[in-house]
RNA sequence: GGGCCUAUGGUGUAACGGCAGCACGGCGCUCUGUGGCAGCGUCGGCACGGGUUCAACUCCCGUUAGGCCCCCCA
């Protein structure tokens, strides 16, 4: 990049991160504390594993033929010559370490929840982000559908908990490797004579996973598509019963969901459920979402809108903007593929970049927190008696803030203000000698003097008002 | 990988083929014991390269960066 000479280049974020700034905080700190609380009310302890993992783990975890693998990964050789990756999913590596760790041991179920970093080469675009965060939960050693019911439920409650009610879980079920031979080997046999007329990736997916032709939304395979046998209807008994359990379960919570038999993921390690979650957003563009009979999209007659000539999006674009907020589902046959023992789970994950855009557009972002008071000293004395007295407001969880390298009481108080302090606490020479402070009341301008050893009671009394 | 759009101080913006102005912000002063208002000063910018032109921040091309969309997903 072609600089003047004299400026140092720039060094810009590297592209699809973002940075968090301090005002950005707060809702970041708010959301992680309904996590935490949320997680472990329902049982869920914390995991920790390390942001890169051997690249095999993804390789053969998530699939060989997947997008994760095939082109998003950030896969590096290290010194040593071991081939790495940075983690873009958390379950396998949670997989990983059950193994591991012989959690195969302790008592049944494992469940655990993480919130971390994950790593997506991908374009970054509204709510992707190269470097994004996530909330898991998974579930390992239990094979009931209370558990794919218990991990939907939680995410749902998160929703609800910060005033989402406009949400929609789609889930499906692909069943399991016994069903779902024969139902390839159908659906191959269906599509072998249409493939010619299918788009460019979907030829590949015949080739590579026939299951992902289910997923294309181009309008030349829906209709193909239309015709094509349905997973749903084929299952095999137990992979029927269960989720017919898992959908009583969900009426049960009454928790909006919809069937969307052709909701597949693009994970390999998928068995029997899988679940989508979409919250509407508020500027509600025409998108509807995709019922289980709604296959092919209406036509829009050509006279609705005619004559305008592309008359460009509008700056709040109309677009669909249909991105999954949670995700997740059932994956029985991860842990022995990745080398452990033939282990039943299920799991999710919410991507909170894209829930925290939902709550900044619903307006619910908490507010910066405002300092109940702040500290304003004049001349030297009273500098020095400041850190005393910040120890004791803290030690009395009175929140403060101050501007100690300021000279000028107007100066400090300018400070107070903007920071929107409740009181100001102004000490100058002759308080400080006299073992008094002055408390004002920022609202009002009302200020009164009082012992410095009544000072903690007095704003005690005050704040609670 | 493909498509569309954008590029002016830290932030948000304005204008014009010839002077880059405003608001917010930062710092200071008016005012070394009283904030919100105000006034003054100050800091700070046309992403980069090329072309057209007497003259380019402005028009054209390219580069770079960013945003959005498709794909796919959190």
């Amino acid at each position: 990049m072609a600089r003047p000479k004299d400026k140092p280049k720039m060094i810009q974020r590297p592209r699809g991160t973002h940075d968090v700034l301090p005002p950005e905080q707060p809702i970041w700190e708010a959301v992680r504390k309904t996590i935490r609380e949320l997680s472990r009310f329902y049982g869920f302890e914390r995991i920790e594993t390390p942001h890169f993992e051997m690249t095999d783990l993804f390789t053969t975890g998530v699939g060989e033929a997947t997008d994760i693998v095939t082109k998003q990964m950030y896969s590096f050789k290290t010194r040593g010559g071991d081939q790495l990756t940075l983690r873009p999913e958390g379950t396998a590596p949670v997989a990983r370490a059950f193994i591991e760790h012989g959690m195969m041991n302790w008592p049944q179920p494992i469940k655990v929840f993480y919130d971390g970093s994950f790593f997506r080469h991908e374009n970054p675009q509204r709510g992707r982000y190269r470097e994004f965060h996530q909330w898991g939960l998974e579930v390992l050693g239990d094979d009931g559908a209370v558990a794919d019911a218990e991990v939907i439920h939680v995410f749902t409650l998160f929703l609800r908990e910060w005033g989402f009610k406009d949400f929609i879980v789609e889930v499906n079920s692909i069943g399991c490797p016994a069903c779902r031979a024969p139902f390839r080997a159908q659906l191959t046999q269906y599509y072998r004579s249409k493939v010619r007329g299918l788009c460019k990736d979907c030829k590949e997916r015949f080739k590579e996973n026939p299951l992902r032709l289910l997923d294309c939304t181009e309008e030349k395979c829906m209709q193909v598509k239309k015709g094509a046998p349905q997973l749903l209807d084929k299952l095999c008994e137990a992979c029927r019963s269960h989720f017919k359990l898992l959908l009583e379960f969900l009426e049960e919570l009454q928790i909006p969901y919809a069937l969307n038999p052709h909701l597949v993921r693009g994970l390999d390690y998928y068995t029997r459920t899988v679940f989508e979650a979409y919250v509407d957003e508020p500027i509600k563009p025409s998108a509807e979402p995709i019922s289980p009979e709604a296959v092919v999209p209406e036509e829009k007659s050509a006279d609705e809108e005619a004559p305008a000539p592309v008359e460009a999006p509008k700056l709040e674009d109309k677009s669909p903007r249909r991105l999954a907020v949670f995700g997740g589902g059932r994956y029985d046959n991860l842990v022995e593929l990745v080398g452990g023992k033939s282990t039943p789970a299920c799991g999710g994950a919410l991507g909170l970049e894209r829930f925290i855009a939902l709550v900044r557009e619903a307006g619910r972002a908490p507010a910066e927190e405002k300092p109940n008071v702040f500290l304003v000293q004049l001349g030297e004395l009273a500098r020095k008696k400041s850190f005393r007295i910040m120890e004791e407001l803290r030690a009395a969880g009175i929140t403060m803030a101050e501007s100690l390298g300021r000279d000028s009481i107007r100066s400090q108080l300018k400070v107070g203000d903007r920071v929107g302090a409740l009181y100001a606490l102004i000490i100058g020479q002759k308080e400080a000698l006299d073992e008094m402070v002055i408390l004002r009341e920022m609202s009002s301008g009302i200020q009164e003097t009082i012992p410095r050893s009544r000072l903690v009671d007095t704003l005690k009394r005050k704040l609670k008002t």
